[in-house]
DNA sequence: GACTACGTCTGT
DNA sequence: ACAGACGTAGTC
């Protein structure tokens, strides 16, 4: 055995390939299981690192484990076939997943299904070989020899493709499965309403039949009532309908619904032009009635109605009831506001927003000094609820408090204020920013998200900038943050929302990692991905930007942190809507920016050490062996190759442990 | 393109 | 655990 073999195992690549090839013909008693030994072996090699990258690999592969000669393949190839057998399709069709999808499911999966060591090893080292895995792509197919059938072009394009649904299906599919992420501003009203004891149940109702209504919504919203749509879909589809609630006289309303139902369409446009209020009365007091049944919404719907529709008594009186209801409720559960309250609606949604912690009144407080819609309708957005607090009750917000969030304010102001300028040229990017804001904003809610639902809640809105939050919500300190804030500022393709956001998000940004300190500390206290969620919100309310620069972002966090690892496994858990999370960090991956090798430490001796030894199998063979030599070899790569090598099981364990968590 | 070095895999 | 080898990335 050991004679043949040593001979055989170090020869030259070329004589391998000689001798190999014979004996592969030698061997053939073998062939059967050589030929999916071989081909098993290949994929997994090629999948693990080298998945046949070049020609060479393929080749010289197959010609290895030939090579090995039949013992191989009677003793390793037996371990190497359970392995690839067990795990080839799965392997295969994970990593091609990943490939394809980028973006989509497979990380998780695939560390966890792949429980071969070259999996764990891949898996924990992985950032080489995501990188491989970018570089790979094409060559897979060709590697794949599993895939001689057409089957393996078409998987691939196929796995594109899904990927790429998932990247919006995915998003369709967290608002789908979370009505919060469906829409922000539901999600904000969930937000704020977690604030409020009260709407809590009421919420969980909204929101499922919310997503519902979303869903259906997108197309039938707009044809149903206009009210209904406006209101519900606006609060759902952006603040839009809360601008509209705010206040806003109805041509603002009509345009602000125009704006920001810019979801359902023209339709409501052409209506709300044509009909204002009249026929946002007339429908929305059917929107109300079924809003009647979801309380939460109804309260918003309702102090809309009243607002607008004066004219419809009915659409007064049910909401009245509605508000009845809810006054009580909200008196119990908050009496800030209550005696000011002489719009019960609006008044009781403020009052309901003060329970909601002190942030969200500052940012209150400039909206309210702006009584121009706009401002609401941001505040609204920020807060998510808050803006019925905002909108109703200056004087709350004033004795509520003007804190911090001056800053953060400011900013917001001045985007609204062009918002409401300047109808025509922003509502798009009116949208965007106030889709920013909010974001932004939540932040301070993710303190409250502390609690288990807002968390929840926090976590699905997020989710849609999942995918650079989840890298800032690494371990890593404030440093990557500030970094990639920086980064993130620089990035010009967000100049609007740069504009407008950086100055929030540097502000808050920094705040938040203060703040975040706690959270932080929580989530190294508890590693479980709920807790570590609302520092990743944080995190992702800072990235906010679209995916694009999550992207970017992402990656130099997780080339610099290093800690990718970690990031990794806390986000996807973290990110509930896991889909999202797991796509936005998947994506980051292939496209992170090169990493760069693990630098040697460069004080320890053999770093230090400036000449080759000359005699060390390294130096001889320097040629083949491209290693260092082996006097020069860092010792901290050393350890690090060691210690990553023994402990993979461990940081494995870890991570499958984080994602179950999570 | 060549060199160097790292990461990974395989075999002993 | 060690050694050998390969592929690849980074740098010049």
């Amino acid at each position: 055995m050991s004679a043949p073999t040593k001979p055989n195992r170090r020869q030259t690549p070329a004589q391998r390939k000689k001798t190999q090839r014979g004996t592969s013909i030698k061997g053939q008693t073998c062939n059967s299981q050589k030929t999916p030994a071989e081909s098993t072996r290949s994929s997994v090699r090629t999948n693990q690192a080298k998945s046949g990258r070049s020609p060479r690999g393929t080749g010289k592969d197959p010609g290895r484990s030939p090579g090995s000669g039949s013992h191989a393949v009677n003793v390793t190839g037996s371990a190497r076939l359970r392995r690839s057998s067990s795990l080839p399709d799965s392997s295969l069709g994970q990593r091609k997943s990943q490939r394809g999808s980028r973006v989509c499911v497979a990380p998780c999966q695939s560390p966890k299904a792949c429980t071969g060591r070259k999996n764990s090893r891949k898996g924990s080292s992985g950032k080489g070989a995501a990188s491989r895995q970018q570089n790979t792509r094409n060559k897979p197919s060709s590697i794949s020899i599993n895939n001689p059938s057409p089957g393996g072009k078409n998987e691939k394009p196929d796995n594109k493709e899904n990927p790429r649904c998932y990247h919006e299906d995915g998003v369709e599919d967290a608002a789908s499965l979370e009505p919060n992420d469906a829409t922000e501003g539901s999600s904000l009203k969930a937000d704020t309403q977690g604030g409020n004891v009260q709407t809590e149940d009421e919420k969980s109702f909204n929101n499922d039949n919310e997503g519902d209504l979303k869903q259906t919504a997108g197309a039938a919203s707009c044809d149903d009532s206009d009210g209904q749509l406006g209101d519900g879909s606006g609060d759902r589809t952006s603040d839009s309908s809360e601008l509209t609630s705010s206040g806003s006289p109805g041509a603002q309303g009509s345009r602000d619904k125009n704006d920001t139902s810019s979801v359902c369409g023209n339709e409501l446009d052409h209506l709300v032009s044509s009909g204002k209020q009249d026929d946002g009365s007339t429908f929305q007091p059917d929107g109300v009635k079924e809003l009647a049944l979801k309380a939460s919404r109804t309260d918003e719907s309702v102090l809309i109605v009243t607002e607008k529709d004066g004219e419809s008594l009915d659409a007064e009186t049910k909401v009245e009831r509605q508000d009845e209801t809810m006054r009580e409720k909200e008196e119990i559960a908050v009496t800030l506001c209550s005696g000011e309250s002489e719009d019960t609606g609006e008044k009781e949604t403020q009052t309901s927003t003060p329970t909601c912690p002190t942030p969200d009144p500052p940012q209150c407080n400039p909206l309210t000094a702006q009584p121009g819609s706009p401002l609401r309708v941001f505040s609204n957005a920020a807060t998510s609820n808050p803006t019925k607090a905002l909108s109703a009750s200056n004087s709350c917000v004033l004795e509520v408090v003007s804190q911090a969030n001056t800053d953060f304010q400011p900013t917001v102001h001045g985007a609204k204020p062009q918002h409401a300028g300047s109808l025509t040229i922003p509502d798009a990017a009116l949208k965007v920013q106030t889709v920013i804001v909010t974001r932004n904003t939540p932040v301070i809610i993710c303190r409250e998200s502390l609690q288990p639902r807002s968390l929840g809640e926090s976590d699905l809105r997020e989710t849609p900038a999942a995918g650079g939050e989840k890298q800032a919500c690494t371990p890593s300190e404030t440093k990557d943050k500030r970094e990639l804030h920086k980064k993130e500022m620089s990035f010009s393709s967000f100049s609007l929302l740069a504009e407008s956001n950086t100055k929030p998000l540097t502000g808050k940004h920094e705040p938040n990692h203060i703040v975040d300190g706690g959270q932080v500390a929580m989530q190294e206290h508890d590693p479980v991905p709920k807790i570590s969620t609302p520092s990743v919100d944080s995190s992702s309310t800072l990235s906010c930007s679209s995916e694009s620069t999550r992207s970017s972002f992402s990656f130099d966090t997780e080339s610099e942190t290093g800690c990718g690892d970690a990031s990794y496994s806390a986000l996807p858990g973290s990110w509930g809507p896991e889909g999202t999370g797991l796509l936005s960090y998947q994506t980051l991956k292939p496209q992170r920016k090169e990493r760069k090798k693990r630098s040697r430490c460069g004080a320890c001796e053999p770093c230090l050490r400036k000449i080759n030894c000359g005699q060390c199998s390294c130096c001889l063979n320097r040629r083949t062996g491209h290693q260092i030599c082996k006097l020069r070899k860092c010792v901290e790569l050393k350890r690090r190759g060691h210690s990553s090598l023994i402990s993979r099981c461990d940081p494995q364990s870890l991570q499958v442990g984080t994602l179950e968590v999570s």
